[in-house]
DNA sequence: ATAATCTCTACTATGTTAGTAGAGTATACT
DNA sequence: AGTATACTCTACTAACATAGTAGAGATTAT
């Protein structure tokens, strides 16, 4: 896995309607300026994020985006796999990659899907309510060697 | 983390290698065709793993690469993070990346320090001197969503 | 000597990412 | 009706990373 800037935009974008919910429409200049995201950049990832449900729009001089479900309803798996793809840490889960022969007998495979389950666990389970509620919380659980 | 093909298949070369631990070398060639990499390429891996002191090599007519290190000396973190860089699934964590600007109170930096750790957990104890153990045995483990 | 094998640097083709550009459509308000 | 505002859609592009290829050079066993 590997998230993008897009992913990350994405994610951001998110996190920041899910704490407008339920409230007037947020205009992609708005977001745009309160999240530094090119404008243009940030206006395809919205209709992304909309064809795939998670956002609702409105035209016109009042308008903008609103999350289309409740925070809770929303995992940052999903969104992080809807706009950055998979999560295995290898292609060889796709169809796209051809290195891998005897896929069967492959221990590296097992690992990977360990790796994969592992992934899916932490962001399959938090939501857009999670974040906002640790907004302004002290994180501090930096400790993985890069 | 995103493994990729020149990962994958300097992690293929030290399983093999393994497996002919204090064996004679093993020439690119014969590594070449049994893993199915090709050989130009592989030459070039083969010197960054020498590099690292993954691995040893000779020279000369029945010259060949070796393993530096007992298998169980080396772990599939250390050769990942070699060829593939850092664990993380985005670049925050480097200086490369310029799009987390209040990292401080940033609630995603918390999770990916969470995916990271969990990565590091599985890949930074597995030797290749397990995976060696583990060849030839079934893996079942397959049930992560893709 | 010479054949086999590793060593090193440079080059290239392809794909992905991170945008930009610009014309079009819907809505609110006057 | 007209206009300003804001979303919609398609296409294009620049920069970078990946996955190789190419070829000349150095070492060693026989
Ligand atoms: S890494 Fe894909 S089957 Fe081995
Ligand atoms: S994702 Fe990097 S600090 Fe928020």
């Amino acid at each position: 896995m590997k998230i993008t800037y897009k992913g990350d935009y994405a994610l951001k974008t998110i996190l920041d309607l899910a704490g407008n919910f339920r409230s007037a429409p947020v205009a992609i200049n708005d977001l745009s300026k309160r999240l530094d995201i090119p404008t243009k950049f940030l206006e395809q990832i919205l209709l992304d994020l909309k064809r795939a449900g998670f956002v609702e729009s409105r035209r016109g001089k009042i308008g903008g985006y609103s999350l289309a479900k409740e925070p809770a309803k929303i995992t940052l798996g999903e969104v992080v796999r809807f706009i950055d793809g998979p999560i295995g840490p290898i292609a060889c889960v796709d169809k796209q990659y051809s290195g891998c022969h005897d896929v069967e007998s492959c221990v590296f495979r097992n690992i990977w899907s360990q790796v994969g389950n592992s992934i899916s666990k932490i962001i399959d389970q938090v939501t857009f309510e999670d974040l906002l509620k640790r907004t302004n919380k002290a994180n501090k659980t930096f400790n993985y060697q890069i």
